[in-house]
DNA sequence: AAGAGCCCCAACCGCCTGGGC
DNA sequence: TGCCCAGGCGGTTGGGGCTCT
């Protein structure tokens, strides 16, 4: 009856990830794709929990990830979602390919946050901060709007159009190229979000496909081969399939040469990492 | 040059949910 | 039907690097 802990605790390791750990499991996944992360560990030849190996994975050894800071756009859009969905980064995440959970909830607390304050903007609310105590403490949180919004999709709040408008980074930015949407001054994009009740369900359903165009992804350069399998694709849907089923049944099961390559670019992004730690 | 303080982010922790037994 | 586990999620933390004095 029942299954057995995710690990027993004792001897597992904690703290940063070696090189030697990252290229354990990195191996694994690859020529065994994600199957129990359980089982991870002790397949891979790791002192580690599964848990702490799908951490390590999801969020920084998955050769689909971005590097960098986020863009403006990217920015914008993490703004604007959080007005509407509040903390639950992983529903943000999933509008940003290439960008985990974590990253953006660190870059929210690092970056946009401060930027938001700067602004006179709360950054929980998306109010301005010189708003009347009593307006702030009757005022509801995004998380809660978010489900009022779900009863009330036009309760989008007036002030996060202002954010929007009055960014002087955006006044100054450049659109990102392969998403038209952001080709539009910034207030035209938030109006064009509040009037466009499709655009809206995509930004708060479940299976939408993001704004963000996927051909803009940030793959290692040698990694070509890998942007050729997944440039074919027709919609979102197609590739997160693809990618989906690479996960159940591993690379090698499709007789891609082009994850191998990708794999090198992990390595060398590794070597790089590895290199700025010392 | 060195110490203090700040910033950033990878990783951990604990809770929740869905599903297997 | 209820227990237990795996996976997922959001909040928090610790340490390395950077900046300031």
């Amino acid at each position: 009856m029942g299954r057995q802990p995710c690990c027993d605790k004792l001897g597992v390791k904690k703290g940063p990830w070696t090189a030697e750990e990252d290229n354990k499991l990195i191996n694994f996944i690859l020529t065994s794709g994600q199957c129990c992360w359980r089982a991870v560990p002790k397949l891979a030849g790791l002192r580690r929990c599964g848990k702490s190996c799908r951490l390590r994975w999801t969020n920084y050894l998955r050769p689909d990830l971005k590097r960098g800071l986020l863009t403006e756009s990217e920015e914008q859009l993490v703004i604007d979602l959080h007005a509407r969905l509040g903390n639950r980064w992983s529903k943000i995440a999933a509008r940003l390919p290439g960008r985990t959970d974590n990253e953006i909830k660190n870059h929210w607390n690092t970056h946009i946050k401060k930027k938001l304050i700067k602004k006179g903007i709360d950054p929980v609310t998306h109010e301005p901060l010189q708003k009347e105590p009593q307006d702030i403490e009757t005022s509801s949180s995004p998380g809660e709007r978010s489900s009022e919004s779900e009863n009330n999709n036009h309760s989008l709040p007036v002030e996060s159009a202002n954010t929007i408008g009055s960014s002087e980074e955006n006044s100054s930015s450049s659109p990102t190229e392969n998403c038209s949407v952001f080709n539009d001054e910034p207030e035209k994009l938030f109006e064009s979000l509040c009037e466009d009740e499709k655009l809206l369900s995509y930004l708060l359903g479940e299976d939408e496909p993001p704004l963000v165009d996927t051909t803009s992804w940030d793959l290692p350069n040698n990694a070509n081969n890998f942007n050729n399998c997944t440039s074919s694709f027709t919609s979102w849907d197609d590739c997160a399939t693809w990618l989906l089923d690479c996960q159940d049944f591993g690379v090698n099961d499709f007789g891609l040469d082009c994850f191998n390559q990708v794999e090198m670019g992990i390595l060398d992004t590794l070597e790089v990492g590895n290199k700025k730690q010392k």
